[in-house]
DNA sequence: GTCTACGCCTAGGCTTTCTAGGTATGAGCC
DNA sequence: GGCTCATACCTAGAAAGCCTAGGCGTAGAC
């Protein structure tokens, strides 16, 4: 429904939840189906490479942790994380704002721009 | 600056351009322009190949016309491409309403699923 | 004669996500 | 004992989309 939609902002979403406090990837994607109201359904494939990808990239720490017999890898937002998400946020807010603009924007045409179609 | 952000977007952004009356791919890039404000300066080398994808997929027509000796390609919705168009944008409404309740959300933590950490 | 704006095009590479598998524990059921 | 389900991690490879970096050509200004 949204797969080709995600290109470009599973990290900001990721880093957004994080904000919230550390969590480990399983709980993660819950998190993110619940708080998106069932929309977010991301399977592991995307979403463990994607965390990995932030640690390599130093926005988020992990730490591995045991919970009831099983090991969870517990990711937490670094100082650059944290700034990160922000500025992904902001930087949705414009993207956001300028898709809506071209959606609402009902022809600004001149009309004349097209000539005489030959064939 | 929102490079990666379009990805899976630009399809429906270029379509809701041509809902205004049909236009050829340089002008296409100026609407985007002019109508985010100048927060969509496409290249194009992404521009065109959209169109031709578009044009495969049934959703736009082309024919070719001349202006002041320049030759243009002149695309035009489809029956299809205006159904299509008006899908995109309210795929894009779910979309943006679940990453904004994403945002919103803070923390919805319980704060004990992380565990505690070991290492 | 050269430069800029207009106007089209494509090959190749990069990045990101998904598909489709794999491993392992704990709990409930028969 | 076996079965299944939920939890929890991981990866290789394919698929797709966009950008980079080029190419071609006309018209008009300087």
């Amino acid at each position: 429904m949204s797969q080709e939609m995600m290109r470009g902002h599973l990290d900001g979403l990721v880093l957004a939840v994080l904000i919230g406090g550390p969590a480990h990837g399983y709980g993660l994607i819950e998190a993110l189906r619940d708080r998106s109201g069932g929309f977010f359904d991301l399977p592991e494939g995307s979403v463990y490479p994607a965390l990995h990808r932030l640690e390599r990239s130093g926005l988020v720490a992990s730490g591995w942790s045991e919970v009831g017999g099983r090991r969870r890898r517990v990711y937490t937002l670094t100082a650059s994380g944290r700034r990160a998400a922000e500025q992904r946020q902001s930087e949705w807010r414009s993207f956001s704002a300028a898709v809506e603009r071209v959606f609402a924007n009902p022809g600004s045409g001149q009309g004349g721009t097209a000539g005489a179609v030959t064939s």
